[in-house]
DNA sequence: GTGACCTTAACGACGCGTAATTGTGG
DNA sequence: GCCACAATTACGCGTCGTTAAGGTCA
């Protein structure tokens, strides 16, 4: 079990390690950017995938986008991402079912000639390696 | 030869057409959103696509993006439609690529008991329908 | 010559980031 | 009891949309 998405920073070293305000994670939350995990006592703890997303969420407004720009941008992002995976799954399940497709032929059927030799020397069954 | 492409609004009618002022277009265009055709006097010509551009925009920076994010959103959603695309593509192509498969081996094979009929006729050519 | 277009400049409103204030938890 | 975090408020700056002013084409 990764303990990659367990919250282990708290806001400040969050501020350190993504360069952005303390105050700005908070707004951040507020407007539903980000989701760090509480404490009992109701302190913010930063995952470390909270930390990437920081990150990228910095990278977008440095460029020059609001808030509002940045979140649908990450959506859009992760909508591309998942599309391009999709496309890699069919772009190599094609070639798979094309395989697939000749191996069934290639265990039902048998080339003329060979049938013939086969049925020459009174063999029965198509059985080629 | 459609006409859409061809610049046919002057930037007043193009304002009312999308609710925009007209000063706002000119700072749209100097940031590079949409880029109307102009007369050989200078005057700008807005395209219906170019409506249609601006129509989006519009809906974008109504949600509350500013001008870098709208500039980006346009340019992952046609990212997301390109690759929608080439998924339907390889969805169609992965069924019509296993039905080739398949079509080869019915004209370069045939079933072992066929050939032997066709051999003991004295048939010599696998040419089934 | 009038009106619509062009450009540049100025104004007002809003969003964003930072700092200040007060309260609370470890 | 001290320091860090939480929440709200206030301030400064930049962006965006609109308006204003002056010049040009039809």
């Amino acid at each position: 079990v990764p303990r990659r998405e367990q919250g282990v920073y708290v806001i400040s070293v969050a501020a350190e390690l993504t360069g952005v305000h303390p105050q700005t994670l908070r707004i951040y939350e507020r407007k539903g950017l980000v989701e760090p995990a509480r404490t009992g006592g109701g302190s913010r703890r930063y995952s470390d995938t909270d930390i990437a997303l920081l990150r990228r969420i910095q990278e977008l407004t440095n460029v020059g986008l609001n808030l509002e720009g940045v979140r649908r941008v990450l959506e859009l992002e992760a909508e591309v991402e998942r599309l391009q995976r999709e496309v890699d799954r069919l772009g190599k399940e094609s070639a798979d079912a094309v395989e697939q497709a000749h191996k069934e032929h290639r265990r039902e059927l048998v080339p003329l000639n060979q049938a013939m030799v086969l049925y020459r020397r009174g063999g029965n069954g198509p059985a080629p390696s």
